[in-house]
DNA sequence: GTACGGTTACTCGGATACCGCATGTCCGAGTTGATGTGG
DNA sequence: CCACATCAACTCGGACATGCGGTATCCGAGTAACCGTAC
C-alpha cells in the first residue's frame, strides 16, 4: 500500500501558491522548477487537482494555475482524494460471498465485519486528514521559517 | 493507493482459525477452499503471518497453520502490517532537500510540516486498527450469526 | 494618440510509452504418520 | 503383542511468470498578450 508521491508534489504546491498573489497564475514548469519536479507528471497532477476545483487553470500567456478558493478551505483530504480518487484504500471483495452461507443478494461491502471494521479505521484518517487544511500547513511552515514566504514568493515571480 | 487484497484473506482466516480447536492444524489448501481462493497465492500469505507470529506453520501430514496467540492479542494492525509491510502508505521523499533553502543534512522526514500531518493522519488509522482484535471480529460476527463458529468448524474438519 | 487586426509565443490538456510491484503459479525440501516385519 | 525401520504421502517454502496501475513524456489545441498599422 503505497500512496502515490504526487500528493506530496501536490501538497507542497498548494502551500506555495497559497503564497502568491491570489489573482495571478503560475505556470507548470515554474512550480516544479522549486523542487526539481519532472514538469509534465507535476502538470499531470495539478490537472487532477483543476478539475477538483482545488486549483484553476488558465491558458496561454501569463497563464498557469492558481488557487481555486481560500486555503483555509482546502483540506488535506480534499488534496488526496483529488490524487487518489475517491476510493477506499480497502476494497471488500465480498469473499463471504463464496463462503459458506454466503448470500448473492447481500452486498458485503456494508455487513461483512471485517469490512466495517476496516472502513472505521480508515473514517478516522480521513478525519484526521479533513481536520488540517493548507492554511493550518503554512502557518506551522511560518512559524518556523518566516523567512519562507517571501523567499517561494520570489522564486515563483 | 490500494491495499492488498491479501488483507482481506488474511482477516478472514484469522477468525476462521480462531474457531477450530487451537492444538491442531489446518491446510492452506481447506482455508482456501472456504472462499474458493487460490490455494497458492493464499499460502503466500499466510506465510507472512507465519513470519510476524501471527501463525504457527506445520509442515507433513496433519501440518498446516494455526494461529500463534490468543486471538485477543492479534490486533487488526498486527495483520496488516505482516500483509502491507511496515512502511508508512505516505513515503516522504524530502523534495524540500532540492528547494530553496534545503538542507542536505536535515532528515525531513521528521521536520516537514507536511509529512508530519500526513504522518499524524496515519497514526489515527493505525491506532483505530490497533484498538481492534480477532477477537472482537469474532464476537461481532457470532453475534449476528451464532452459526457461523459451527459452520466454519464442520467447512474446516 | 487611439483602436484594431494579425501574429506570435506561451499555456494547459489529453494521448501515448515505460517500469515496478502486486498478483498468480509451480516444483522441491522436509516432516510426519502409516505400514509391514521381525523378535 | 510390541518395537522398529522403511516408505509414502502430505505440507510448507521459496523461486519463477504475468498483468496492471503508477510513473514519465510528448505534441497538439486554444488563448492571451504584443506589435504594427491605419485612422
Amino acid at each position: 500500500m503505497k500512496m502515490s508521491e504526487g500528493v506530496e508534489w501536490a501538497l507542497h504546491t498548494c502551500v506555495n501558491l497559497s503564497w502568491t498573489d491570489p489573482g495571478d497564475a503560475v505556470p507548470a514548469a515554474r512550480l516544479a522548477e522549486v523542487f526539481s519536479l519532472p514538469t509534465a507528471y507535476l502538470s499531470k497532477h495539478l490537472q487532477a487537482l483543476a478539475r477538483a476545483g482545488i486549483l484553476i487553470s488558465t491558458t496561454g500567456p501569463r497563464g498557469g494555475f492558481r488557487l481555486g478558493r481560500d486555503p483555509a478551505s482546502i483540506t488535506l483530504l480534499d488534496v488526496v482524494t483529488a490524487i487518489e480518487g475517491p476510493e477506499d484504500a480497502f476494497r471488500c471483495r465480498q469473499i463471504l460471498k463464496d463462503g459458506p452461507g454466503g448470500r448473492p443478494d447481500v452486498d458485503y461491502r456494508r455487513t461483512c465485519t471485517i469490512s466495517q471494521a476496516m472502513r472505521k479505521a480508515e473514517l478516522a484518517w480521513r478525519t484526521a486528514l479533513a481536520e488540517q487544511t493548507i492554511a493550518d500547513v503554512r502557518r506551522t511552515v511560518e512559524q518556523r521559517d518566516p523567512a519562507a514566504p517571501e523567499a517561494t514568493r520570489e522564486r515563483l515571480r
